[in-house]
DNA sequence: ATAGGCACCTGGTGGC
DNA sequence: TGCCACCAGGTGCCTA
């Protein structure tokens, strides 16, 4: 997309999670794309219009591109599928298609200049590869921490863009119950869990993501991290770790199913 | 301020 | 085959 111009933008439907924006298809019409960026799970696609295009996937949200080349092979556009519900015709002939059945996703349009200010954007924690994402940090936030250390990982306010899948791998690879009060997490655990957490991110980026259903990458490959799993969908299967024999466990913490090992995560 | 529960929505699966 | 219950990658909002 980027240096490319919308030179059309079908709308479909009035709302993802929430109304588009007024006149959306106008405001995009003609826009060229400066660059793209993401904060935590929020994708954000400057414009020389000076508005910046805010797209989330929710859960089951999906970005397609097709009329492109990638190395020699050429993705061809398709016929439209059901809750395809924005579509950007680019001007070198590529085809952004976004489809979401459950419509959790979002799409608005932000000043880029106070993007960052947005109310969907204000309040979000460190990224997690960032500097200000460090031990010191992490130790220091979960002291006053009253939820259970599950909970604390997936608020979005600690640290950035954390889901169910990569809080629980997280979890079993620190050996840390997820039903631990946050503040009764040790602080060398606390801080183990600062490279633990990048280390389970990095692996599942490299991985090109995890195909649960039918996941894609951008390039329409599936992801490959579900195989990496050791406690994510296990529920009943026998934990990985060397030596131990017992089976890992399903319970529900605010609402979420969560995967662990009652034997090796204290 | 913080924590927990509910809501939004569609589709897939498994049991009867 | 049909019907129903339950489950799913996220997160804003309401209540206590």
């Amino acid at each position: 997309m980027v240096g490319q111009t919308i030179v059309q933008a079908d709308i479909n439907r009035p709302d993802l999670r929430w109304p588009f924006p007024p006149d959306m298809a106008a405001r995009l019409t003609g826009k060229r794309v400066l660059s793209l960026r993401r904060r935590s799970k929020y994708i954000l696609a400057d414009l020389d219009s000076g508005k910046t295009l805010l797209i989330h996937l929710g859960m089951s949200g999906r970005i397609l591109i097709s009329g492109v080349q990638i190395g020699t092979y050429t993705h061809e556009h398709q016929a439209p599928q059901k809750h395809d519900h924005v579509v950007f015709h680019m001007d070198q002939g590529a085809r952004i298609t976004f489809n979401d059945p459950r419509r959790f996703g979002a799409m608005d349009l932000l000043d880029t200049a106070t993007a960052e200010n947005h109310p969907l954007l204000a309040q979000i924690g460190p990224e997690p590869f960032g500097n200000s994402f460090n031990e010191d940090y992490f130790a220091e936030a979960l002291k006053s921490r009253k939820s259970p250390i599950k909970a604390a990982l997936l608020d979005q306010h600690l640290v950035a863009g954390l889901g169910n899948i990569y809080v629980c791998e997280s979890l079993f690879r620190a050996r840390l119950s997820p039903r631990r009060l946050a503040q009764n997490v040790p602080a060398a655990k606390a801080r183990a869990l600062v490279p633990i957490i990048r280390d389970v991110l990095s692996e599942a980026i490299e991985a090109g993501g995890s195909s649960l259903k039918d996941y894609r990458q951008a390039d329409g490959e599936l992801g490959y991290f579900q195989h990496s799993f050791e406690v994510y969908g296990r529920e009943g299967e026998p934990c990985r770790a060397p030596g131990c024999t017992a089976e890992i466990a399903r319970i529900v913490q605010s609402g979420r199913s969560t995967f662990y090992c009652p034997h090796c995560q204290r």
